[in-house]
DNA sequence: AACTCGGGGGG
DNA sequence: CCCCCAGAGTT
């Protein structure tokens, strides 16, 4: 295949030889059924969906049925889909659809977007599967594809990237096999243009796809970025001397606690009795206070104090780092972070 | 724009 | 274990 045929095209042909057509709500299925196989797919995988979609059906052949049905009975049906508001929005529409619509699906995509539980993708989905109408989709497998053919990044939920997302979808609309076509889409997304593992070799838009090109394919779309801020470890080591004085050290003018005094920080990788060498103190005893937990904007710190109870042997201290011995009384006169002060308040 | 719903599959 | 999946509604 030549990038000279378009982008539909060439999905199409696709389609045609690779496409799934044997999917339960893929048999000459009716609006309703169109419908519920949608709502059903929301965030919801493919495997899973299918004996749910079997049961339901057979209990509620279409809309009248669903609407006569009580709101228990179809709960019964959706335990284990997860997302149980898709099956009260079900139950609800249904009956909008008796009391406002003649018992009918709607035909426009306004109606539709009305409905509670229909938003633009499903009202899209239904539009073109059921309806035959032209009308773009944009769930998890349009963005996949759509993010590599372009090489588009940024998170797809951003609003900005997904309206991005939705020119990109409506420009490359064909004019004609627009069921088949969205179906393509779907399908290539779900068993080609995979998050992991995508098979490239074998995809009919791989000639001008962007990533492709650039081997950057996995890398798109851009993951969400984590909520979770990262947790980083420290050490303290406290040097207590007989007389109640502590060792602090002035941090560097920039960078977290920038200027303010805390005690010397060790790696969980380094070993503590190298490191308290170069204070020139006969450490007597080691006794390990429980971890800290501090938290700043951008990440969390896990600091695990040591406290050195020691003798010192010589005032001098290596050079060029910035460590002081003070009394406690003094040391809290100091610019302080605190977490440092509140360790400090804790010493004898 | 960010949060919530939510069970299951896959890395 | 975390991330993601045929997203939509709420704040």
């Amino acid at each position: 295949m030549t990038s000279s045929s378009t982008f539909s095209d060439r999905l199409l042909i696709w389609f045609d030889l690779y496409g799934r057509k044997d999917l339960p709500w893929q048999q000459n299925p009716t609006p309703y059924q169109v419908w519920l196989s949608e709502i059903m797919l929301q965030q919801t995988q493919v495997s899973s969906v299918i004996p749910y979609y079997q049961r339901f059906t057979n209990t509620f052949p279409d809309i009248k049925a669903l609407a006569n049905a009580s709101m228990d009975d179809v709960l019964a049906l959706w335990t284990g889909l997860g997302y149980y508001a898709r099956a009260r929005n079900l139950h609800k529409t249904a009956r909008i659809m008796i009391a406002e619509h003649q018992g009918d699906m709607p035909l426009t995509l306004e109606q539709l977007l009305a409905l509670p539980g229909i938003g633009r993708s499903t009202a899209g989905a239904i539009m073109t599967l059921a309806h035959h109408q032209n009308f773009p989709i944009l769930d998890g497998n349009v963005k996949r594809v759509l993010t590599r053919y372009f090489a588009i990044s940024g998170w797809p939920g951003n609003k900005k990237i997904e309206d991005q997302l939705w020119l990109k979808a409506t420009q490359l609309l064909p004019k004609t096999r627009i069921a088949n076509y969205i179906q393509a889409q779907m399908d290539l997304g779900a068993t080609l243009c995979t998050r992991s593992k995508p098979d490239c070799e074998h995809c009919p838009l791989n000639i001008d796809c962007q990533a492709w090109q650039q081997g950057n394919v996995t890398s798109y779309p851009t993951p969400k970025a984590k909520k979770l801020i990262p947790t980083r470890q420290t050490n303290w080591l406290i040097a207590q001397s007989i007389d109640n004085k502590i060792l602090l050290q002035q941090r560097p003018t920039h960078g977290i606690w920038g200027g303010l005094w805390s005690f010397p920080e060790i790696s969980n990788q380094d070993n503590i009795e190298l490191c308290y060498n170069q204070f020139n103190i006969d450490v007597t005893s080691i006794i390990n206070r429980p971890v800290i937990h501090h938290v700043f904007t951008h990440f969390k710190l896990d600091i695990q104090p040591h406290i050195l109870r020691c003798t010192v042997t010589s005032n001098k201290i290596a050079e060029n780092k910035n460590l002081v011995w003070y009394k406690i009384s003094d040391a809290l006169k100091l610019g302080l972070p605190s977490p440092v002060k509140s360790f400090i308040q804790t010493l004898q």
